[in-house]
DNA sequence: TGAATCGATGTTTTT
DNA sequence: CATCGATTCA
């Protein structure tokens, strides 16, 4: 057993309290930087080393990155190995349980979902492929209007589903869609994201009886990142913790950045009504940032109106001044970025501490041509992820179909690719043949019939091995049978997307130590749930490659705002401060400004050493030049903090 | 059936 | 600009 002193070692006076606290309701209000992470991990490891059983515990966190690194700094305080990374701990009995609010409700529903008559093998749909069913939806249930765009459909479901307003409120229209969308999910044994929370809570409040098991199981819970939490996991969260009341919450109300997917912050203010009793602690000495860069946040995120006061400090001194970068168009941007870069990296940073962040993904482009132009070896966290691209989505569709043969999203993938003669037409015939035998259904043609048959032949038999095998030999089978590769060399990319799925296979083999159908359906929840930072692969040119492989690894990280919470670099860039852009133009009503501006507040305390300030007063956006003003969040930095910069400031020292 | 081409059309952030 | 969908042609 570990000696508990050893894990409060280090801690300031509020962080031990936190580990300390561990019975009863906890909410702890932790600033940018200010060691959140090292409560939560301290406090399960102390938790652990006082004697509570480790699969008593619950630690929901915001990525499956987060977790799996939270599992080895947890398994490090105690002295044990580390357990694979994201092989879920629930499997190995006598591990705390640390995962993801959807993958939380994923293996919940996995469990006990038969209760609400969700089957063991339900098929968890992504964003794309459920607006593929809601498409479907529309076709089906012929609707011309306009207004309902898929997506826009699917926001309005969401929205729905989070929310649970009263049906009487709902318009007529919506409710019969959101109806038989419900329809078609359940012919399809398929869940959403938004239904692996909103079912988990209609499970755990119809049935006592599970509620009170699960409650049993998990005595300790902790929550990060609670001020983007939404109104289902806020549910879930209470029913978790109803019985033993011990539930410690973290976050910060001026992070919270996602209230456009349905997040409430106030729930994190709202804590202290549901538990009256609940220890409050305010985490505000930061250990990330000098002090010029805490200034400027610090006074950047006073102007919100709705927030919760609080000031970061910090015992540190000096720092450099906050650079601001103004450019004549995006191409000079980032191409100034790209030369202070190199100029950084011959003084010994290192590539993967220099991160640039943007608003929007579309930024990435002109950004990525400057750092191949300069050879600089950079890595998008975020566009195509891994797991979208195509021939991933269709392999991984066969072992969907396999194991839920009620998928129809993926039947529609895989019934013609790679093509086997089965187009639109006999599509159709075949759709409408499984739907149930009705008398207009035209009888298939000989060679239809011969086409079809092979099809579910292949599948037949991907079935039976679905259920006996691992889930890399049930891909490595459906590859080879259906000359996958063959398939993939005559497609454009053909190299860069064999590549992938041979990665996909290697990914796969981490469920080896799985019994047999488990691997596959635990590779496909992977697949379904891995979020941005997650990310497995890595976009990136072939002379980026090269360069990566003789300077021995090391990338500069590019992503969204969004996707860098959480992170920190030594030297951040943000760029394209501009109005329009970053606050976005379509967040301009007062809440979603001061969320715009909380956004730029996490752009600016992800950096220790160094911000670099970016905007060009040109850029283009869908083919055309656009014009715009700095952005006003750049005012609302004191002045004495900035030095301006203009892009012949950021000349290389150094031949290209 | 399936490849190829043309034209319209939408534009934030993502589990 | 890039993706998607519809239409056309082999």
């Amino acid at each position: 057993m570990t000696d508990t002193t050893k894990l409060l070692a280090g801690l300031n006076e509020p962080q031990k309290e936190a580990v300390l606290h561990t019975e009863g309701p906890l909410l702890i209000f932790a600033g940018a930087g200010s060691g959140k992470t090292r409560v939560i991990t301290h406090r399960v490891a102390y938790l652990i080393a006082k004697g509570v059983a480790p699969e008593s515990i619950l630690a929901v966190t915001f990525t499956n990155k987060a977790a799996g690194e939270m599992r080895e700094r947890i398994a490090k305080l105690l002295d044990d190995p580390p357990e694979p990374p994201l092989v879920v701990m629930a499997v190995h009995g006598g591990s705390p349980w640390i995962g993801t609010f959807h993958s939380l409700g994923a293996y919940i529903l996995r469990e006990d979902g038969r209760a609400i008559g969700i089957p063991r093998s339900y098929t968890i749909l992504d964003e794309d492929d459920s607006i593929k069913t809601i498409k479907r939806v529309l076709e089906q249930e012929g609707v011309e209007s306009t207004y309902y765009t898929p997506a826009r459909l699917k926001s309005l479901i969401s929205w729905i589903k989070n929310n649970e307003p009263d049906q009487a409120e709902l318009d007529e229209k919506l409710r019969h869609l959101f109806e038989a969308y419900e329809k078609e999910l359940a012919r399809s044994k398929s869940l959403d994201f938004d239904d692996l929370l909103q079912k988990t809570v209609l499970l755990l409040t119809n049935h006592p009886a599970v509620a009170e098991r699960y409650q049993h199981r998990w005595r300790y819970i902790h929550i990060d990142e609670y001020q983007d939490t939404n109104h289902a996991q806020y549910l879930l969260t209470r029913l978790l913790a109803h019985a033993h009341r011990n539930v410690a919450v973290v976050g910060d109300d001026d992070q919270a950045i996602y209230s456009w997917r349905g997040a409430d912050w106030r729930n994190i203010l709202s804590f202290q009504r549901d538990w009256p009793e609940a220890r409050v602690i305010a985490l505000e000495e930061n250990y990330r940032s000098s002090p010029l860069i805490l200034q400027a946040a610090n006074a950047v995120i006073a102007r919100n109106a709705a927030r919760h006061p609080k000031q970061l400090w910090t015992r540190r001194d000096g720092g450099a001044l906050l650079w601001y970068l103004i450019a004549d168009n995006s191409a000079e941007e980032a191409r100034a970025i790209a030369l202070h870069m190199l100029t950084l990296l011959e003084e010994g940073e290192k590539p993967e501490e220099m991160a640039i962040l943007f608003r929007t993904n579309a930024q990435s482009r002109a950004l990525e041509e400057a750092l191949i132009a300069a050879g600089i070896p950079y890595r998008l966290v975020s566009g195509t992820k891994f797991y979208e691209r195509k021939e991933i989505k269709d392999l991984l569709s066969y072992l969907r179909y396999a194991v839920n043969p009620s998928d129809r999203v993926a039947l529609a993938r895989i019934l013609n690719t790679p093509p086997r003669g089965i187009g639109k037409t006999l599509e159709v015939k075949y759709f409408a043949r499984l739907a149930g035998g009705q008398a207009h259904i035209a009888p298939l043609k000989s060679f239809e019939k011969m086409r079809i048959d092979r099809f579910e032949k292949l599948m037949t038999m991907l079935q039976k091995i679905v259920h006996e095998k691992k889930a890399h030999e049930a891909l490595e089978y459906i590859a080879q049978e259906t000359a996958f590769e063959t398939y993939l060399a005559g497609e454009k990319n053909g190299e860069e997307r064999i590549e992938n799925i041979r990665e996909l296979f290697g990914a796969a083999r981490r469920y080896e130590e799985l019994p047999a159908p488990d691997s596959t359906q635990k590779l496909l929840e992977e697949a379904a749930l891995m979020s941005e930072q997650d990310a497995l692969t890595d976009r990136r040119s072939p002379s980026v490659m090269s360069v990566r492989q003789s300077d021995g690894g090391g990338w500069v990280p590019l992503m969204t705002v969004h996707a860098a919470k959480g992170l920190e670099f030594n030297v951040v860039y943000v760029t394209g401060l501009e109005e329009g852009l970053f606050p976005h133009a379509l967040s301009q009503e007062p809440q979603e400004l001061e969320e715009e501006r909380r956004l730029f507040y996490v752009a600016l305390t992800r950096a220790r050493k160094q911000v670099i300030l970016a905007s060009s007063e040109a850029r283009f956006s869908r083919g055309e030049l656009v014009f715009s003003e700095p952005s006003r969040f750049l005012a609302e930095i004191p002045p004495h903090l900035l030095e301006i910069k203009a892009p012949q400031d950021f000349l290389p020292t150094i031949q290209l």
